[in-house]
RNA sequence: GGGCCCGUAGCUUAGUCCGGAUAGGGCGCCGGCCUUCUAAGCCGGAAAUCGGGGGUUCAAAUCCCCUCGGGUCCGCCA
């Protein structure tokens, strides 16, 4: 934490200044990413307005104050006055004290002391087909927001939801009884989408199939009575669907607590009980037999349907229930949804606020389309993961080969599927979730890019040194004093800061970033800077603890975007 | 038609919430660097009307208004 104590300390001595020369204002405009400074403040602009003076000879009248107050403070080193701006850099002591804070604190440096339960609900696709690259986007910030969570401090459970009773579910069954495509040793959740694809195209041409809608509607029904059945049919389709996702799931390290089944909150009333109490809301009404919701006060045009007019509940009732149920359970619920999702689920809360629940945190991402137009697993137009990862795979297969003949088969296997994973991964994690984006085949087999190889190999760079380097005892860290060095150092102090940041704004893209910059940062040090033949004994221990430090910094981060660090590549 | 999101070099992306000092990266392109810790690396170069137009401000990619292009939603579907 010692850049926050950095920043404190700035804070402190800037605001003295400031209530000195009459500035009231709580802004100190600092600007923490710099590229002059370590910290930056134009607060000289705000009070020479104020003052109707001109900022140059404001900055000058602070910076002659901050002067004589700066030996008060320990991490303060320089403060440089250029034009207006006032420019705060970290003194040695702040270079040490980062050093030692990392190789003490291990794994657990950049953890921050947050507290409470959070329930995150990512990925639930639903079980009429393998995932596919636009889902694989919800599960990655899923599963890296689950990781970061975990690492400021709070416990995570994350829960996948299954839409068991959907009209997608039936459609599969009907045509598993139907159209006999035997399974020829695929992989059951692509199995489940041919039959999809081919029982939808079917009841959409309605030719010889002119009953089929009607055979769909009966097995939706059935299975709403209780029908043991067709509730056995649904089950096994859902089942093994999910067999299939997990499975793909787990080869990319995400992983699922619960799997929570939509059709629990009817069978055990809970959709019952949420209805009627919505019955008795003053925003009720009936239409047609249906019970409706007027939300036009909360701004919304379209009134919330609680139930058909038959009785029968929706989609968007039984997630109510679920909510409800999290609710209960968890201090905080947060919801990775595609942008398809924005205006049901900002009603959903509106919903949850007259019951007096507390409300989740919905975290909304734009889709991924292809370069011929957007993805449909109805129409079987989609990319699965399965294949993604395996074209990656045999890409960075070759390109271990093509580097290493010295090692065995198994560990360029190894090594292969850590860069594959970690490359998938990064390339959909280091891009903003509100950009939509297009899949290109191109790209994702691009290994030479400042992707996660990229960070992945300065990690081993790192772990190369280490181990020939032995052991450095009482590191004497006031010998790094090269500008790579003490550059390094200060992105090394950045991290907990960044959890901070991609924590508070549910943004692990910022984490991305961050990783890459420490990289890049690592290489330039491993350039200039000799560690093994470092010009004395001493200098060499000090770069030996930077390197581990670097490595502990750089795994972390890593692992946190759900990326494996190989020791060799 | 209305709501929300996106629009930054040939392509791709950071920065936009919280306005500040020459708009960061990457791919591709051009030119260099392996007798020293793995070159999946490093250095240099060309390439940007920050979609367009107004406005606010000492200062706008960032805030406000208008406008164009793309996406998405506006089902008693999920």
């Amino acid at each position: 934490m010692m850049f926050q104590k950095f920043i404190e300390e700035v804070c402190d001595i800037l605001k003295t200044v400031a209530r000195d020369m009459g500035w009231s204002g709580e802004d100190l405009s600092l600007d923490y990413y710099d590229k002059i400074s370590d910290v930056s403040s134009s607060l000289a602009f705000k009070i020479s307005r104020k003052d109707k003076k001109n900022p140059k000879s404001v900055a000058e009248e602070i910076y002659q104050r901050l002067s004589l107050l700066k030996d008060k403070y320990d991490l303060i080193g320089d403060i440089k006055l250029i034009g207006p701006y006032i420019n705060f850099y970290v003194g040695d002591k702040f270079i040490s004290d980062t050093l030692k804070e990392v190789l003490n604190r291990r794994d657990d440096y950049g953890s921050l002391n947050y507290k409470g339960s959070i329930v995150l609900e990512h990925t639930s696709a639903n079980p009429d087909g393998p995932l596919h690259i636009g889902h694989l986007r919800n599960s990655i910030l899923g599963d890296s927001l689950r990781r970061i969570l975990k690492k400021a401090g709070y416990s995570v459970d994350v829960q996948y939801y299954v839409n068991d009773l959907g009209r997608q579910v039936a459609v599969v069954v009907w045509g598993i009884e139907n159209l006999k495509i035997t399974n020829n040793n695929i992989k059951v959740d692509h199995w489940i989408s041919q039959i999809y694809i081919k029982a939808n195209r079917l009841i959409e041409e309605d030719n010889d199939f002119s009953n089929n809608n009607k055979d769909i509607d009966i097995l939706l029904r059935k299975f709403e009575d209780g029908d043991k059945d067709v509730i056995e049919k649904f089950d096994f389709v859902v089942v093994q669907c999910l067999r299939g996702i997990e499975q793909t799931l787990n080869e990319l390290e995400i992983y699922i607590d619960e799997y929570v089944r939509e059709s629990q909150f009817i069978f055990n009333g809970d959709v019952e009980r949420i209805i009627s109490r919505l019955k008795d809301t003053e925003y009720a009404y009936f239409d047609n037999g249906a019970l409706l919701l007027d939300l036009s006060s909360f701004g919304f045009e379209k009134d919330f349907v609680v139930t058909r007019s038959n009785g029968t509940s929706l989609y968007s009732t039984r997630d109510l229930a679920y909510h409800a149920w999290k609710a209960r359970r968890y201090d905080d619920m947060i919801d990775i949804l595609g942008a398809d999702h924005k205006l049901i689920s900002s009603q959903l809360k509106t919903v949850l606020r007259i019951l007096g629940y507390k409300e989740p945190k919905v975290v909304i991402f734009e889709f991924i389309s292809l370069p011929e137009g957007s993805m449909s697993t109805r129409r079987g137009k989609f990319v699965s993961v399965d294949e993604l990862l395996e074209k990656v795979r045999e890409q960075a297969y070759l390109e271990v080969s093509k580097r290493r003949e010295d090692i065995t088969e198994l560990e360029k296997k190894e090594i292969a599927n850590m860069v594959a994973i970690g490359a998938v991964r990064y390339d959909i994690i280091k891009i903003s979730p509100d950009k939509p984006t297009t899949f290109d085949w191109r790209d994702a087999l691009n290994f030479d890019k400042r992707g996660a190889p990229f960070i992945q190999y300065s990690h081993t760079r790192a772990c190369s040194i280490l181990k020939k380097g032995g052991d450095f005892s009482n590191p004497n860290f006031d010998l790094l004093r090269d500008q790579n060095e003490i550059d390094l150092i200060k992105l090394i102090s950045r991290y907990p800061l960044i959890i901070k940041e991609a924590t508070d704004n549910l943004r692990p893209n910022i984490l991305a970033n961050y990783s890459r910059e420490l990289a890049e940062q690592f290489n330039q040090f491993y350039k200039d800077v000799p560690v093994l033949n470092a010009a004395t004994e001493e200098l060499r221990s000090a770069r030996l603890a930077l390197v581990d430090a670097f490595r502990i910094v750089i795994k972390d981060s890593l692992s946190l975007l759900g990326i494996s660090s190989p020791e060799i590549m």
